[in-house]
DNA sequence: TTTACTGTAATATATGATATAGTACAGTAA
DNA sequence: TTACTGTACTATATCATATATTACAGTAAA
């Protein structure tokens, strides 16, 4: 498969395989048309329960990603410039909380950002 | 109490305890030397159970920001600056693993940084 | 039509993290 | 002695997450 499980990731499984199938798309390895592995088979080669797929496939279908067809497979319904946007806008859901606590406690952006360049520089 | 729970946040009650003592240093509202309200003390106020403030701040002693006194209480050992510090190291881990992701799929930093901007604007 | 794939649905169970409940013991100080 | 402190321990509850299992339904090719 196009990406591996962490069973030690601060992530859940179905974080993990959402995400993982996002970096696919992002990396040219599944394209706007394709049809994702089935269910079934990427459970055995994730080595991961059929059900955690399930949730995991829906929930791209419900972000609009991809779209399941009775029969056939779920169909991935967008591009690399798509996606990109798409999960940076998850990052900007994921941080916000955290970002604004610390505005209202009295940092500077200008701190926050060098946080951030600190993590990026390691 | 200095600061209130929030039973919706995506905060532990244990992580917005340590929190809460921290932003209760950094506005000044507790100073190096202070001791903590006592563990049922501020259970109760905060309508909590007292193991959950215990927890919280053995987190804290285990951070060095506190110590625990038998019979007495806890005293608080850092000031604002110490916390500012530390707080900061807080943001730095709990964002890393994230940002590291971004980097590793081709991301730029300074899109990261727009999305920091982004979020602080708001 | 049969076979072998697809997705879908439903119920039960397991696990771990988090928080609660309650009781008992130990140190401090007035 | 009294009334506060912290500490320790065991039991229970709740919720999110993941697993296990079985059954049903749509698609397509032999």
């Amino acid at each position: 498969m196009w990406f591996k499980i962490d069973l030690y990731s601060s992530l859940s499984l179905n974080e993990q395989i959402k995400m993982g199938i996002k970096e696919s798309i992002l990396k040219g390895k599944l394209r706007e048309g394709d049809t994702l592995p089935s269910i079934r088979e990427l459970a055995s080669s994730l080595r991961v329960n059929p059900n955690t797929i399930v949730r995991a496939y829906k929930d791209l279908e419900t972000e609009g990603i991809v779209i399941a067809k009775q029969g056939i497979g779920y169909m991935v319904l967008k591009g690399k410039a798509e996606i990109r946007r798409i999960v940076l806008k998850d990052l900007e859901k994921k941080f916000s909380e955290e970002i604004f606590r610390f505005k209202k406690i009295g940092f500077k952006l200008d701190e926050i950002l060098e946080v951030i360049k600190n993590i990026w520089e390691k």
